[in-house]
DNA sequence: TCGCGCAATGCAAGCGCTTACATCGCAATT
DNA sequence: AATTGCGATGTAAGCGCTTGCATTGCGCGA
C-alpha cells in the first residue's frame, strides 16, 4: 500500500500526499490550489512548500471528473496550412491562455464528414467549448451540441440572421465589393476559380457577392465563367489555364482566396502573360504572400487575427456563464494592390 | 434521483444508464466499448444499440482517471504562424489522428520562460506525450519530464550524440552546404540575419555551420557582419538595410530562414538593388513564398512534413511501450534558385 | 455421467479530486 | 457572561469509468 511508502515510491504525489505531509486536510489543499484568497495566509504558505517540495501536479482527469470541466477548448478548422487559419488559431490560443484555457485542435481538411467526426471527438476529449468555422454543418450536429449543453461559437463569417453566435466579417459583401472594382476598371469577361461551395459558405457567399454585383451592372449572372477546386497554389495555377482557354478568355479573373490566386499569377506568368496589363487578378484573405508576390496582389484584408481574439473572448464570456454574448462584425477591407488594371483591348 | 427519471432528464446518460437499459453490467458496457472483441456479438449489438439510442458518449474525466491516459498528445511550438510549423502541425495531427489521438497546442513565441510553463500546463492538461522542438532548454524541464514519465521527441533537429530521442535534419550541415554555393559563387564578404541564438538551436547550428563554412575557406569567421534579430518579414527588411549600410556592404546576405529573406528581398527592393546582380540573397525552409517570391528565393528544403509524421509515429511507438525507438535523420535539399548569382564587381 | 477448463459476464474497488455541509474557535454584540 | 456570526478548516460523498477477480454456464473428454 502506498500508505506505508517512505519516499521511496515512485508514484507521483497526489493531494492526500501533500496534505498528510503539510498537516492539513485534502480539502485546504484543494482550496490552496483553486481558491487561495480562501485561506489563511499562513497555511496556504506552508501547503505551497509543501506542494513544491514534493512537485506535486494535480491529475488531469481526476480534476476534470470532479470539476466537471476540463479548462481545455477545442477548435475545428479546415486546415492549418493555410496562413489565415494558422494567424486566427495562434490569436485564439494566446487569448484562450490569457484565460488559462489550453488549445484542442482538430482540422477537417474542407470535409464536412471528417469535420463532423472531429467535433465529436474533441468533445469526447473533454473539450469545454468549441470554435467552428462557418455555418454549413448538418442540423445533427448543432443537436448534438445543444444536447450536450456545449457552448460554440462560428466565426470567419457574420450572418445576422444566423441562430447562432458568430463573429466575422460579411464575405458577401466583401467580394461583392472587390467586384465592384473590377467592374468598375472596365471588365465585362470575368473568371472565377473558388472553392468547392458545397458545406463551405464562405465560399459559396462570395460567389454570391460576385454575381450580385454583376447583376447590378446589368450583367447576366450566369455568363460567369466559374472553375470549381480545392484551395492550393497548383489547382489555382490549372484554374487560371483553364479560364484562359476560354474563347474570348476573361479580362479580369477573380479568385476565391489568395492561394489559388498566388497560383493563377505563377501561371500567368508562365503563359508570358502581362498581369495586370493583359489579364487582372485578385485573391482574397491578404496573407503575406499577397504583399510579396510580383506584381502585388490585389485583394481583401480579412481580420483574422482579431476573428481569432475575438472568437476567444466570446467563449470565455460563455463558460463563464454570463448572458449569452451578441454576434461580432468585423470589417473586410479592399487592398488595391498592382494585380487590377483598367481593361485594355479585349 | 437520475434512476426514476424517464427521458425527461436532461442528464447526459452515463455507463450505468446505458447499462440497466441494456440489461447488462457496466463492465459489459465498458468493454463493448474499449475491447469489443472480448463481448459475445449478440451483447454487444444490443448494447451499442442502446449507445446510440441514448446518445450516450464517455465522459472524459472518468474515463482519464480511471483508465490513467487520455489518449491526448501536447505539442510546443514556437508559433503557428510561421508556415513551416503550421506544415509539421498539420502532418503531426493528420498521423495523430490515424492513430486515435488527439493534439493539444501549444506557443512559445520563441521564449524559452513560456515554453517550459507550456510544457508543464499540456502536461497539467493530460497530455500522454509531447513533442517539442528543438533541444535547447533547462535540465529542470528534462527532469520533470522524466519524473513524470511522459515520453517526447524533439523534432526539428537530428543530433546523434543527444540523450534524446529526436528527428529532424542537420541544420549545421544544411547551412554549411548552402554556404559553400555561396563561396562558391565568388561570395567573400558575407551579412548574416539570425534569428536570436540564445534558447533556439537550430539557429545557433545554422550560424555555427556557416563560421565552419567560411573557416574552411580560409577566411576569418569573426569577420561576419551578424545581425540578430527575431524573425519576421519586417525584421528581415530592418535586417538587410542595416546590413547594406556597412561600408563596404556584403555582396551577399544569408538569412536564417526565409520569412527573414523575404523581407530583405522587398528591402532591397525599396531600395533600388537588383537581386541578385548587386546582391545575393538566401533564405532557409523553402516555405511557398520562396518559390513564390520574385526573383525565386534560393534556400534549403526541409522535410517539414516528413518530420511531423515521423515525431507522430516516434511518439506512438513509445506510447504503445515497445522499446525506445532510435532519432531518425531526414535530408535536406539546396535549392539553388534565383537569388544567388556570382559576384560581380564590389 | 461427472468434472474440468474456458469464455462471457458480473461485482465492486478504486482512480484523485472538488465541494456541500458540518464543525470549530474567536471576536463582536447585547 | 452568554449569544451570535463568520471565517477557516475538516469530513466525506460522490464524479463516471476501468479492470482484477469472482462467478456462471457450457462444451468436451474420460
Amino acid at each position: 500500500m502506498r500508505q506505508t511508502a517512505d519516499d521511496w515510491d515512485t508514484a507521483l504525489p497526489t493531494l492526500e500526499d501533500v496534505a498528510r505531509e503539510a498537516g492539513v486536510s485534502t480539502a485546504t489543499v484543494s482550496r490552496c490550489l483553486n481558491t487561495p484568497e480562501r485561506v489563511l495566509e499562513e497555511t496556504r504558505n506552508r501547503v505551497m512548500s509543501v506542494v513544491q517540495e514534493l512537485g506535486y501536479a494535480p491529475n488531469f482527469g481526476a480534476r476534470a471528473l470532479a470539476a466537471k470541466r476540463t479548462n481545455t477548448i477545442g477548435a475545428i478548422i479546415p486546415t492549418m496550412e493555410n496562413a489565415i487559419f494558422a494567424r486566427g488559431l495562434q490569436a485564439f490560443q494566446e487569448e484562450l491562455g490569457l484565460h488559462g484555457l489550453t488549445l484542442l485542435v482538430a482540422s477537417s481538411s474542407y470535409r464536412p464528414d471528417i469535420e463532423e467526426e472531429q467535433i465529436r471527438t474533441l468533445i469526447a476529449r473533454g473539450a469545454d467549448a468549441l470554435l467552428l468555422i462557418g455555418h454549413d454543418r448538418t442540423q445533427g450536429v448543432y443537436d448534438f451540441l445543444d444536447r450536450r449543453g456545449v457552448p460554440y461559437v462560428v466565426a470567419w463569417v457574420y450572418d445576422p440572421a444566423a441562430p447562432r453566435i458568430s463573429i466575422g466579417f460579411d464575405n458577401r459583401a466583401a467580394m461583392k465589393a472587390l467586384a465592384n472594382e473590377v467592374l468598375r476598371n472596365g471588365h465585362r469577361r470575368i473568371g472565377v476559380i473558388t472553392a468547392h461551395v458545397a458545406g463551405n459558405d464562405r465560399a459559396r457567399e462570395r460567389l454570391e457577392g460576385l454575381k450580385s454585383a454583376i447583376a447590378e451592372h446589368g450583367l447576366d449572372p450566369a455568363s460567369l465563367q466559374v472553375h470549381e477546386t480545392s484551395y492550393s497554389i497548383e489547382n489555382g495555377a490549372v484554374g487560371f489555364r483553364a479560364q484562359m482557354a476560354a474563347d474570348p478568355p476573361p479580362t479580369a479573373v477573380m479568385c476565391g482566396n489568395d492561394v489559388l490566386a498566388i497560383g493563377a499569377l505563377r501561371m500567368a506568368k508562365d503563359m508570358g502573360l502581362d498581369v495586370p496589363a493583359q489579364v487582372s487578378i485578385t485573391g482574397f484573405d491578404d496573407i503575406e504572400l499577397a504583399q510579396v508576390a510580383s506584381p502585388a496582389l490585389t485583394t481583401v484584408h480579412v481580420p483574422h487575427r482579431a476573428m481569432g481574439r475575438g472568437a476567444a473572448r466570446l467563449l470565455v464570456e460563455m463558460l463563464e456563464g454570463r448572458p449569452p454574448p451578441q454576434s461580432t462584425h468585423l470589417e473586410f477591407n479592399i487592398c488595391l494592390r498592382e494585380t487590377l488594371a483598367p481593361r485594355t483591348a479585349g
